[in-house]
DNA sequence: CGATGCAACGTTGTATACAACAGGTGAAAA
DNA sequence: TTTTCACCTGTTGTATACAACGTTGCATCG
């Protein structure tokens, strides 16, 4: 099925672009730009675009252009917040939910013991770390549930991207994911919610101390000078 | 500002139209059908379609049409979940950030002594209901929790559609209101949380109640006959 | 020198034409 | 009778042309 690909490679491309800090916050451009950049006419641009500003990752400002969020740190606040009441649900849930098996293997792949094996790029453990969260709230078996912290998600990793200080965080995060497996394994409902809330809120300090001249150094736009090619 | 008006305005229709089961769930239609209907041309009519699938509310099948989402109650039990997460939270939040007056003025208008008043329509206390619950989380001061709590209106509300079966419970909904709004001003989080989990709970056993036969009762189709005018 | 109006430009909103593909229908062959 | 296959229709995906509107810069007037 080849339908509707143009649109979302250009949605996925143009989100990662976002996420990853490639646009800069708060920088314009035009449907114009992004449809010569890829080639393609402005429909499925625009198709992309009004996906991302009902995710509230754009503003498209009628007859001005398209801006990129900008990063507000009493925002990620709040996204923490509700991020703690879904996980801590999520947690609840998978605890009945979620069979030993998926249980295990995630705890083998954060056994601390593991950790010095694969020499993990900082990339790849940001990504695992998302994945982790997100297979729990899978695990509840609650789609809306995986759908809002999906949203979250994209709304924080800024600090995912930015706020990982050191490696003994890195040992912090396999420790704690483990043991939170650990306890759902159990099928202690309470620690593991408990555990996960003090995981969050670790990760929720991180967050608090990124600064703003943390977020808005990175600049450039990849759509600037596409006119030219 | 009149700058797409017309898109904005058909999403709008459309998502009345499913919200209050003109359309029947399941039903099938194409764009073009919603553009003759609406007299405009299928642009307006993507872009409303498309916001409609982000959130879930509708199915493009590429190349097929557009299906209305299905009714199922499994799903519906999910989103209470995660409204009674969302929605303690937001209590929570409020009992620190809402003031005074915006309290007092729910309260008022929620007092069961007002409640003979105005012999207010059915329609229209359910409106008031779901306001109620978004005030709160304005009160909260989250902007991310709004978001999440609307999009969980628009799944649940066919339980304040159709499972609103006596008069009683108009009463109780005044009351449980009424004091929710006595606690928080109060600033007592723990016990308002608690009552407004009651009462989400309470609704919840409404929306057990709802049987299949219920949700797929009503049917036809509004787009069926527009070519012919 | 400042304010105001106007015109040209850039950008998105909308309409329409065409392309690509899924599904059904019918006839023909086994 | 059953199966297969080609074709036709309907529907969405994409490209492009045009319209409406906001912005900006400059010239003109006070």
């Amino acid at each position: 099925m080849r339908s509707k690909m143009t649109a979302q490679h250009i949605y996925q491309s143009l989100r990662s672009m976002i996420l990853d800090l490639e646009l800069a916050p708060g920088s314009r451009f035009t449907e114009t730009q992004v449809a010569d950049y890829f080639q393609v006419s402005r429909t499925p641009v625009r198709e992309a675009l009004q996906r991302l500003e009902v995710e509230k990752q754009i503003t498209i400002r009628p007859k001005q252009g398209c801006f990129v969020r900008v990063v507000d740190i009493a925002r990620i606040r709040d996204y923490y917040d509700v991020r703690v009441a879904i996980e801590t649900l999520a947690v609840r849930l998978a605890c009945v939910h979620m069979p030993d098996a998926a249980l295990r293997e995630l705890a083998t792949q954060w056994d601390p013991a593991n950790l010095f094996f694969g020499a993990e790029s900082s990339d790849r453990i940001k990504l695992a770390e998302e994945a982790f969260h997100i297979a729990l709230a899978q695990g509840s078996g609650n789609e809306a549930l995986v759908r809002y912290l999906t949203d979250i998600n994209d709304h924080i990793r800024v600090v995912r991207r930015l706020g990982w200080p050191d490696y003994s965080s890195i040992e912090d995060t396999y420790a704690e994911h483990h043991d939170i497996c650990r306890l759902m394994l159990n099928r202690d409902a309470e620690a593991a919610e408990a555990c996960m809330l003090q995981h969050i809120r670790k990760s929720q300090t991180r967050a608090d101390q990124l600064t703003l001249a943390q977020l808005s150094e990175p600049a450039r736009n990849p759509f600037a000078g596409t006119a030219l090619q």
